[in-house]
DNA sequence: TGAATGATGCGCT
DNA sequence: GCGCATCATTCAT
């Protein structure tokens, strides 16, 4: 780990007075998890420095009976994490080049995760551009495979606490969101569940 | 501004 | 082989 530039040390310090969510958080039902994930903070303090994120879209992954989740076809190595405990990070690689961030949900034996599909950079944007060449800031993180590159997330932070400090969930303020819902993106099972989450009112925007 | 398509690798049938 | 919780590029309107 580097050592940290004065305006690190600024994130860092601020990172403990914020409300980091608890176990019991994630513990509860999915639904729940997805709508209340959106405007928290996604903290990363990765090896090349700390970044932050103010979350805007989401979408839930309920078990074993929903045909679009990864659990729907069993236990694998792959997807194992899901069925552990809440409150850990499940990151897969998809289309031969992108990774996706889910946190796992729901108590250990149910496989349940909500996927992040897009945030507002608030901490270290250099960092993100540096990962994501060219980008606007506002499109850096705004999808799930953009996200993943941003952040420099892979394979490598697949099964990491969210209770510990290298990447985790933050509160900031108590702010009321404008929630809308409609059907999950990219996905061709189950599409009538309504189980995707976003800031009505943020500037980013997919599609 | 939107539809079509190619890139690219892995997990599963 | 085929399909995939994606995205950038290309082409048509």
């Amino acid at each position: 780990m580097p050592r940290l530039s004065a305006p690190d040390c600024q994130l860092r310090s601020t990172t403990g007075t914020y409300n980091k969510l608890k176990r019991r958080f994630y513990d509860r039902p999915t639904l729940e998890v997805a709508r209340d994930i959106v405007g928290k903070y996604l903290v990363f303090d990765s090896p090349e420095g700390p970044m932050s994120a103010r979350i805007v879209e989401t979408e839930a992954y309920i078990g074993q009976d929903d045909a679009a989740c990864h659990a729907a076809r069993g236990k694998t190595r792959r997807n194992e994490v899901m069925f552990g405990k809440p409150g850990f990070t499940y990151i897969y690689f998809i289309y031969g080049m992108y990774y996706c961030l889910n946190f796992v949900t729901e108590s250990e034996g149910k496989p349940a995760a909500v996927l992040i599909r897009a945030a507002e950079p608030v901490d270290g944007i250099e960092l993100m551009q540096f990962n994501s060449p060219g980008k606007r800031r506002l499109d850096l993180l705004a999808g799930p495979g953009k996200l993943c590159r941003s952040f420099g997330l892979t394979r490598d932070q697949n099964g990491l606490d969210l209770t510990g400090d290298i990447i985790y969930l933050e509160e900031r303020s108590k702010e009321r969101v404008k929630i809308s819902t409609s059907a999950r993106i990219g996905i061709n099972q189950a599409t009538e569940h309504p189980w995707r989450f976003f800031d009505a009112e943020t500037e980013v925007r997919l599609k």
